[in-house]
DNA sequence: TTTAGGG
DNA sequence: CCCTAAA
């Protein structure tokens, strides 16, 4: 018989809530007090209790990014017949961030054609696909970072390369679904199953993160690890070796990053840092706890046990999270005045720190683990698509909008199939057999929501320009116009661009997310969608009138 | 298939 | 991005 507890607690503060999961009896109010000690032992370790700020002090002002200066409006002045004729260049694109993209290129974006010999590159690197240690090592094109896995680590392990838990995704791409043909933009055939569909979708990723297999079992657990019974982590190890060792990598990481550790000693007192902002963290939140105890176990064994857990929790790769006014700041680029945590801003109770897995292994992991997982040798071909799609998204500048030039190979669909197999399907009647069905592949495949592909400046600056001529009424005509080539957005997709253009340039500056889009871009979006549904609004109004006139004209007909 | 909007 | 009612 064991006894489940799960807890959310909260050091030096109050508890959030205290439910049983699968509760024998009702000694369990005792662990949490046994837990709660533990956080105050912890406390008494970091010296202090830890945070949600409650005080924001602020000494000087020296702001060091100032928000870039809103430019005026330029007047433009709407000509019936093409109000934007004149903005046009000429090749339809202009280049307005080059050079820019170079300077991103540390780091995740990749910048940079995609010439044959980085192909080749590329494909070196990912084709060893080794049984023994996984290493990230970076790619050997100086011009690229090109995380592989290999049997080398001679580029050693870096905090800097820390490719799984990167944050923020917004550079990063993966794979293009393929298309059948150019002018049927989701030529992809959508497979009635919404609802495996659905589900998949809201799996995604969820669940990813997990625990080195250091030790026999574990009997504590995080709830935002999806709380798999720890038995069916044997499925990860089923799936791959590989997997593990890519996490086995991660802790390895943060435990050099020291996070956590360094985090406590700040928690202390005063959070300063060189911007001049000076926060006072009274409580943290800490995931979610598990326990499960044979209720035949001493009192000193669920101690050890709590201890344990947390000890792990605080040592085993987790992040700080961080919330403002409830919402989840994911964009660690972002410097604090732009996530809104500043001198001029008295909402700074709402600040939240947390503590969270960091093993969401986003994006990259669609490409990576998996082929490696079911070691797969990739054909040269494949990998090099791979690399294509990975670039895409943001080296437009010398071509905007490759397309598959490379093709589509059956590899291709194999690899992507997998992904949202392994990740999401752990029931033990998965079908983790990579010798599956086509068919069942082919409906996963389909189930898998797209991976996200952010905007770049260049394709927005496209979209405006399209929609400057066009309209926004016609998105199909837009897709043609300007994304032709650009298989991978369809035109529900520019419109769906556009509309939150029109809401990113509505907002302050501060609220944007993502790649900074130019203010003067923005501008122009505003402009024109200003006209535009103005136009629509005239157009609406004649049909309107029309629709007025009409009856009566027949009500003329009719009495004659 | 496209449009148009909500989720 | 996804989903879908309507056109």
């Amino acid at each position: 018989m064991f006894t489940y507890f799960s807890f959310y607690f909260c050091f030096g503060q109050k508890r959030r809530s205290v439910d049983k999961t699968v509760s024998a009896d009702d000694n369990n109010m005792c662990a949490i007090d046994l837990l709660a000690t533990v956080a105050g032992h912890l406390s008494f370790e970091s010296g202090s209790s830890l945070m949600s700020v409650d005080k924001l002090i602020e000494d000087h002002r020296v702001k060091k990014e100032v928000p870039e200066e809103e430019k005026p409006l330029m007047p433009v002045a709407f000509s019936e017949e093409n109000p934007y004729q004149g903005s046009l260049s000429p090749c339809g694109f202009s280049s307005v961030i080059n050079g820019k993209l170079e300077d991103d290129a540390e780091g995740f974006s990749y910048s940079g054609a995609t010439d044959s010999c980085q192909v080749s590159n590329f494909s070196q690197d990912i084709k060893p696909v080794i049984d023994g240690d996984a290493v990230v090592s970076v790619g050997s094109t100086s011009r690229t970072q090109v995380p592989s896995i290999g049997n080398c680590a001679s580029h050693g392990l870096r905090d800097d390369v820390n490719l799984f838990s990167r944050d923020d995704d917004e550079n990063f791409s993966g794979y293009v679904r393929p298309r059948g043909t150019k002018n049927s933009p989701r030529s992809v055939p959508r497979i009635g199953d919404r609802r495996i569909r659905k589900i998949l979708a809201s799996r995604h990723w969820k669940g990813s993160s997990r625990h080195t297999d250091t030790k026999p079992w574990r009997n504590y657990y995080l709830q935002n690890q999806r709380s798999y019974p720890i038995k069916k982590r044997k499925y990860y190890d089923h799936i791959s070796d590989s997997i593990t060792d890519d996490y086995r990598l991660r802790t390895k990481m943060h435990r050099g990053s020291r996070t956590v550790s360094s985090m406590k000693g700040q928690g202390a007192s005063f959070v300063s840092s060189n911007s001049h902002v000076k926060l006072r963290i009274k409580s943290f939140r800490v995931p979610e706890l598990f326990i499960e105890i044979p209720e035949s176990a001493t009192v000193g064994s669920l101690k050890r046990m709590v201890m344990e857990a947390v000890s792990t929790l605080l040592s085993d790769g987790h992040r700080v999270g961080l919330m403002v006014q409830g919402k989840k700041v994911r964009d660690d680029n972002k410097t604090l005045h732009q996530t809104g945590i500043s001198q001029d801003n008295n909402h700074l109770d709402s600040l939240d720190f947390s503590l969270e897995p960091s093993s969401e292994m986003p994006q990259l992991l669609t490409s990576h683990p998996l082929e490696h997982a079911y070691k797969e040798m990739l054909p040269v071909c494949e990998a090099a698509t791979t690399l294509d799609n990975v670039l895409e998204s943001d080296h437009h500048d010398s071509a905007l909008f490759p397309s598959d030039s490379l093709g589509n190979n059956n590899m291709t669909e194999d690899s992507k199939a997998m992904v949202p197999m392994a990740l999401t399907d752990l029931s033990p009647s998965g079908t983790l057999c990579r010798k599956s069905k086509r068919s069942e592949q082919q409906q996963q495949q389909a189930a898998q929501r797209r991976i996200r592909r952010p905007f770049s400046v260049s394709e927005v600056e496209a979209l405006v320009q399209a929609v400057e001529k066009l309209g926004t009424g016609r998105w199909r005509d837009v897709k043609l116009r300007a994304f032709e080539d650009a298989d991978h957005r369809t035109y529900v997709d520019l419109k769906d661009k556009w509309k939150t253009l029109v809401h990113t340039a509505k907002i302050s500056p501060q609220q944007r997310r993502g790649e900074p889009v130019p203010q003067e871009l923005l501008n122009r979006v505003l402009n024109a969608h200003g006209y535009w549904t103005q136009h629509q609004l005239q157009l609406q109004q004649n049909v309107n009138k029309q629709q007025q006139e009409t009856p009566s004209q027949t009500e003329a007909l009719l009495l004659h």
